[in-house]
DNA sequence: ATTCTGACGTGGG
DNA sequence: CCCCACGCCAGAA
């Protein structure tokens, strides 16, 4: 009841709290909101984020830390651009010490 | 209303 | 190690 927002809605809420020189993944998404087999729905979210402007989609990744969505974006690179401008080290579509700047949800929000 | 497709992740063979 | 199948949601044609 109340509320009752739609995946995609919650899916912008998490995005919209990634602290900047941090990213996250799209399975972490999925896991906090306790939808762990909807990891493609989040990134199905995101593509439909292109709409909204506060949701930093750049911030989201893959689990690999690979920048799966950069193609989406209007540059060739700034999706790495916009990362890199963070403090978010990139090398070849990848975050660089993606161990240290992924961000999950269910860990800070602990 | 139905069909298709799209920024993932995990598990099994 | 590589390949395939399943789960899940919303918007467009």
């Amino acid at each position: 009841m109340s509320v009752r927002k739609s995946f995609f809605d919650k899916v912008y809420s998490i995005v919209k709290l990634i602290p900047p020189g941090r990213v996250t993944t799209y399975g972490l998404i999925a896991n906090y909101l306790g939808s762990v087999g909807s990891s493609r729905v989040v990134g199905y979210a995101m593509n439909a984020s292109h709409n909204l402007q506060d949701v930093p989609a750049h911030r989201v990744v893959n689990r690999n830390g690979l920048l799966t969505g950069k193609h989406h974006f209007a540059g060739t690179n700034l999706m790495k651009d916009l990362l890199e401008s963070e403090g978010v080290k990139i090398f070849e579509n990848t975050v660089l010490d993606f161990e240290n700047v992924v961000w999950d949800p269910s860990k800070d929000l602990d």
